[in-house]
DNA sequence: TGATTCGTGGGGAAAAGTGGGGGAATGTGG
DNA sequence: CCACATTCCCCCACTTTTCCCCACGAATCA
């Protein structure tokens, strides 16, 4: 609300710093809560891992489609098989609890090393956690300034 | 609005020392809230880094450009993932307050290194705040002479 | 010199994030 | 089938941040 009308945030966009608690919950920015789902309803997601070392986290709707995808895809080989036991494998279901929090599952706490401080990432359709050393890592100047070389191509 | 004499001002152009008071905020040089958005209504814009060490800032209409090019492409690249990390990871969008003002939100700050004093760059389509320092240094004599060498071929 | 605009500062209500107590649900071992 | 421990999720209370309002002072313009 406050925010105005505007409803174009469908996206979700930048960083925020959170706490996970002793029982491993974590608020969800109230920024991120509105690009989940606007309505109503619960709002449920999908949470999962990347290779890079962080929980990425779909809102429902977006995740199904993935998995439409994964599904029809022709054949299954063994990369596919692969990919799948990692992206499907870790994927935890669930939804928001009434003060907007979600609890993140030990083996995946364990996977992206959260400890107490973590940073929700906004990228578009979707969003990560991560734990701050690997993301200064993921996303410090010099990596960021070489990636902007390669890609300067395309846009 | 003031001066609404006849044209607009359509590029940010200039540079301006504003001050960011104890809560985050400063004040748009009245000159880029002309270009910002025209009209009455509520001025909207984001606010992200450059690799550079400031920050940029793009009208709302500007911003959602780049992000439909973004979204478009293959979205499995992992070039492409660490550019939306840093991009649209930063990236924070908000309209002015009443007084003109926006509100840096703490992450930004830090990033930019921004204290009290703060430099406001027009560059064509969006505008960059900087910190002193920082902003002599990108913008020395002598680099900018370098860099003036290299171009000559393009004009 | 009075009126208007622009930048700056601060008070206060509302919202967002944080933490903890306790009941329901789940699962495990007798 | 029944204790028992554990996990999960609700509610409430507290702190911090955000945002809306009003007000002052410097600069500008007639």
């Amino acid at each position: 609300m406050g925010k105005s009308g505007g409803m174009w945030m469908s996206f979700f966009r930048g960083r925020y710093l959170h706490s996970l608690d002793a029982k491993g919950r974590v608020a969800i920015p109230q920024r991120f809560r509105e690009a989940l789902g606007g309505g109503e309803e619960a709002l449920r997601l999908v949470m999962t891992v990347d290779p890079e070392g962080c929980l990425v986290v779909y809102p429902e709707a977006v995740w199904r489609d993935l998995e439409r995808k994964w599904e029809s895809l022709p054949q299954m080989n063994d990369e596919l098989k692969t990919y799948l036991r990692f992206m499907v494998g870790w994927a935890s279901d669930g939804a928001l609890d009434r003060q907007g929090r979600i609890l993140v599952p030990p083996p995946l706490r364990d996977y992206a090393g959260l400890e107490h401080e973590v940073w929700f990432v906004g990228v578009l359709q979707n969003f990560e956690i991560w734990n701050g050393e690997r993301l200064e890592k993921a996303t410090g100047r010099d990596r960021v300034q070489s990636v902007t070389q390669k890609l300067s191509g395309l846009f």
